[in-house]
DNA sequence: TTTGTAAATATGTTCTACATAACTAATTAT
DNA sequence: ATAATTAGTTATGTAGAACATATTTACAAA
């Protein structure tokens, strides 16, 4: 590491082409005039007059806006501003090919904690049906080869998030479902604790929320334990 | 309502731009042939020219892709893949304002669930200059007027997520910041529950995980209550 | 009233042209 | 010969015009 932190102190030129301030704008002004999903916008050459650039640029800014869900256009009609998809954004960049090897390993973390907080949620909500389909799955699973444990595995967590009657939850745990696979995936074997998933129906159906983040936290142990050791070797990357 | 529910059955027809295509193609093009940040992309002209499409329609998906931090161009240089950034296109979508009502609930209860499943993290990373931070926190808060209290919430609360030591976590929180204003403004009164931050941080310094963690419970405890009171009353939104 | 047709219009797409910044190479000066 | 200056090249950024296409609107016909 060298004396001085260059690239903390000295934030990084950015070249802020037209585009980029012509989104700024749009955005501020969408918030500005406090739209409602369904108003129509001002067409593109309008917006293009009004801003003082070409119709390209503003096209390309609205672009953006549609990419996030913000807007929606239709041929004739016109512009609309649109109820935007908090999370659609978020996995059009969560490949875990091109995310850091840190970030990666906070997302892994992020699972653990949302998993360990889920519990109150759970026992809120849970209905017996959604007990029922839980049994289901881990009663199947103990007699299928270690092929598709995994995907006993996503089917039986990913279950549980769908109780937490949280979609945005659900959906946020759906998205970084690759990510999980691909961590546990360079696991050199696959890691579970004492607790088996039936042993967690068990708990959430006789138990209180304390039994079963506890029993929770047993299951999820190893990875646990993999994180309080790599802590100790911890270094400075990159 | 018409006999027959046309808008379930017969799913919307999405009229996809070449652009979003085209994003999708080099999306796939990027992950296939492993880029690795600080390679060098394709020219504009090239892309369009393989691509089959105008060079202004690959633009539009690279300026997407360029927003989400996914390549950065320089004049001449041409186009690198970057490091994206996972959270950056998070944030441009999360404007409370624009953000309807019930996704807002949930994004609330992600919280919750986020700061009771904290604890474990907190106990493998704390340190004793942690602590004496939060207690600084913790104190400096017992004799500010009400109108701040908001601030020193935020502030303490803000800590803890520092604390865990996972940095996608805290700029996650971080960036949820203004949803859970919005939503804490919107009630009546401020609510607190019987365990302050003052005997959280002592419990830190003392406690276990698991005393830790239902402190949180009991502090978070007016909100857990609202959420039980609304699940009762909930009825069809939408 | 319903159906079919024509005009109008806003987005989608292409093409051309030029500006600008940055890299390369050639030229000049010391 | 080396350094400095200059000119040329190149890829992105921006502008503008033109056409394609879908959809609304209006009007006409059955």
């Amino acid at each position: 590491m060298s004396k001085y932190d260059l690239s903390q102190d000295l934030k990084r030129i950015t070249s802020t082409t037209m585009a980029d301030i012509v989104e700024l704008r749009l955005r501020e002004y969408l918030k500005k005039k406090s739209f409602k999903p369904g108003d129509p916008l001002p067409k593109e050459l309008e917006l293009a007059e009004a801003l003082g650039v070409s119709r390209n640029v503003v096209r390309e800014a609205l672009s953006r806006l549609r990419m996030l869900g913000m807007i929606e256009s239709k041929k004739k009609r016109g512009m609309i501003l649109a109820r935007p998809d908090i999370l659609g954004a978020f996995e059009r960049v969560l490949d875990p090919l091109i995310i850091d090897k840190d970030t990666l390993q906070d997302i892994f973390e992020l699972r653990l904690v949302l998993e360990i907080g889920l519990a109150d949620l759970l026992y809120i909500r849970k209905t017996d049906k959604d007990i029922e389909e839980l049994e289901h799955i881990a009663k199947n699973e103990v007699r299928t080869e270690s092929s598709f444990r995994i995907k006993n595995e996503i089917a039986f967590h990913g279950k549980l998030y769908e109780i937490s009657g949280n979609d945005t939850l659900k959906r946020f745990q759906n998205m970084l479902l690759p990510i999980f696979g691909y961590v546990v995936a360079s696991e050199k074997e696959f890691r579970s604790g004492k607790v088996t998933h039936s042993d967690l129906v068990e708990i959430l159906k006789k138990g209180n929320k304390e039994d079963f983040r506890q029993g929770m936290l047993e299951h999820l142990k190893p990875h646990f334990d993999k994180l309080e050791k790599t802590e100790t070797t911890d270094t400075l990357t990159d």
